[in-house]
DNA sequence: CATGAATGAGGTTTCATTCAT
DNA sequence: TATGAATGAAACCTCATTCAT
């Protein structure tokens, strides 16, 4: 996958047929089934048109390259993390600081080992991706819904807030991250929880 | 890179003369710098043995494949870990839970941030190559040289130590992995240090 | 050419519009061409694509690699001599060994020296390739349509019928192959038939 | 195997110490091996030095080319076989005839079975290189040393008497060729020698 | 809009041959 | 002489992308 400079990596025209709607949505999936099945170094264009049951030139249609159509995959992943996150967050507020962190840690397991092979081949493709920047962003979100959460804590106050904001994320996605690359089983799926409980209040009681 | 199922990822032969040793010093060395200026899909073959001032052929006397230069280069780079963790944890038997973990917090920082761009690289390099089962092996070893360390805290006992070993562990990586592909700066990595420690005291307490 | 253990040989994809019949065809004819002017050594997909005015890349699209290219063209040569020998032998049930002898002759020095650069540039093909298998029972379907014709002569009757024709065909085959990589002048080739004649007859009567 | 238009096919030097025609016949030895072993397409310079226990850098010594050795190694067949035929015919003038065709057909098979793994070794390389010449060559003396047998028999005169031996030798040759290639058993070898003795018999018998 | 044939740059790898040691 | 490290042309093959139909 050659990288040029500089990409375009927004879809190329928004289909308003629904037939259109169809197609795209089926590369879509495609592509996600492709990431799953064969991985990342085989996923080819044509490999993806195939199992979407199109033709290559339909899928440049839709995106300007390759890199365009994994970087929407990526981006609705992010979106359903997020979105996961910040409604957790959101409808936590004004609570004790163990019911935030457990909410949080629930909605970002379900969301994460719901779909896990998914969650695991994206990891491949944001490390090859040029998509710091949008996983920057979404990270960015996500650590502000939960810092305004935590803000409104019954039973807590933070000093530094960002960074206890960033330890906690990055800390609850060393574990995640882990299991789930390690083809997490489902017992240790559920032991995670408690752990991560855990290691959240266990460092927040000392950053309070 | 496409990969066939069962491969050869030791390099080829052992060089007998000084010149050739020189040689594959070179060759090894160009391939990290490949891969850190211009990142892992620009990283081809030729690329690496012109920075490395040889031939292709020459490379190829001495890594089999594109597959091998990238498995030594993740390979010294995680004995370099290795080394640095166990050293830290085999030196620190017997002493209070909080001593144990700062020395490893310290050993994993210095090996870590000592060589950021390294670090960084590779961990584009483990995602991509079929290098899980060392990857793995290598976590294992680290793994244990912690256990029997924590065993002979002095000031604790653990149920589940293999969970908190791992928890331990995965819960270190994830800040650190953060800040290194955040292109981290000075005084973040500082802080990160204290901050590490909380985590990790603050869950090993509730985990006593 | 390494060859691995097992090999795809047929073609890739079969072309559904007609412009890519022509290329197909334009391919395959150019593999000839090109094995003819200048050897099998030489003969490189490049070059053979380049001749068909083709690029690479579509020479790919239907023969999966360098072998399969070799393959048809051999496979539809030996076709050829199948079908001009099991004709003559089919219509000459019933008759007199002589008749029998001279039809087959016929039919074989006809397809041989028709094409005869195509069949010397295919002796070396069939050596190279891994097609013993493909050219035996080529060779057996000869055999047998040879061998059901011979019952059937009205004045000879064989013992061994299957050591006959295999001695039948393969001493044949030794005075056309020489004549045809002697690159046989005309007036060789038409001596040929008288002594290919008496080879064969003088053979079958001792074998009565 | 790239062929330059003209090539030198003599070895480079003779070597004048005793040690050094050990190595000279090590390295030819090898060639036999390495094309037995592993077939031409995989034969190359370092692989028969190695198996001659002996480096590139010395091959090259003795041999100007990759082509040089091969050539070695197929004229010394070459002249293996010529030293059985012709010894067979100077050894039979003056009998009848089928007293010299047995005693050719014997030498014959003698010479190809006894060798026959290098027999079938070497068709390969006779093809590939260009040594139609030499090839022509030692069919010529064959040829005519048989052809100077035939013109004493006892009990037979022929006409056209180049024709007869070139119909004689090819046509034996078909047989032959045939079994060697499909790793003739040892049972379909003594009865080849059967029917080539009809086989040419039969044919002089009718152009006496 | 959809198709899929065509393109060709670019990647990996091999191996005959040279030459400094 | 012998060595074997180094060379690099050249082979095979892939795949993102375009464009005539």
């Amino acid at each position: 996958m050659a990288l040029p400079a500089k990409i375009v990596l927004k879809p190329r025209k928004k289909p308003r047929q629904a037939r259109s709607q169809a197609t795209v949505d089926a590369i879509f999936e495609a592509t996600i089934q492709v990431l799953l099945r064969d991985g990342l170094p085989r996923l080819t264009t044509i490999r993806v048109a195939e199992r979407a049951g199109a033709s290559v030139g339909t899928l440049y249609q839709y995106y300007p390259h390759k890199e365009a159509l994994l970087f929407a995959v990526l981006q609705r992943h992010l979106a359903n993390v997020e979105r996961a996150i910040t409604q957790a967050a959101e409808s936590h507020h004004n609570m004790p600081l163990a019911t935030m962190i457990s909410a949080v840690i629930d909605a970002l397991m379900k969301v994460k080992t719901g779909r896990l092979e998914e969650s695991r081949a994206l990891y491949a493709v944001s490390t090859e991706l040029n998509s710091r920047e949008i996983v920057r962003e979404h990270e960015q979100r996500c650590r502000a819904a939960i810092a305004a959460m935590l803000k409104t804590a019954t039973d807590a106050k933070f000093r530094d807030l960002d960074t206890v904001v960033f330890m906690l994320t990055t800390a609850m996605a060393g574990p995640t991250r882990a299991i789930i690359e390690g083809g997490g089983s489902a017992t240790r799926i559920r032991a995670l929880r408690g752990h991560l409980r855990s290691l959240c209040l266990g460092y927040l009681e000392r950053q309070r």
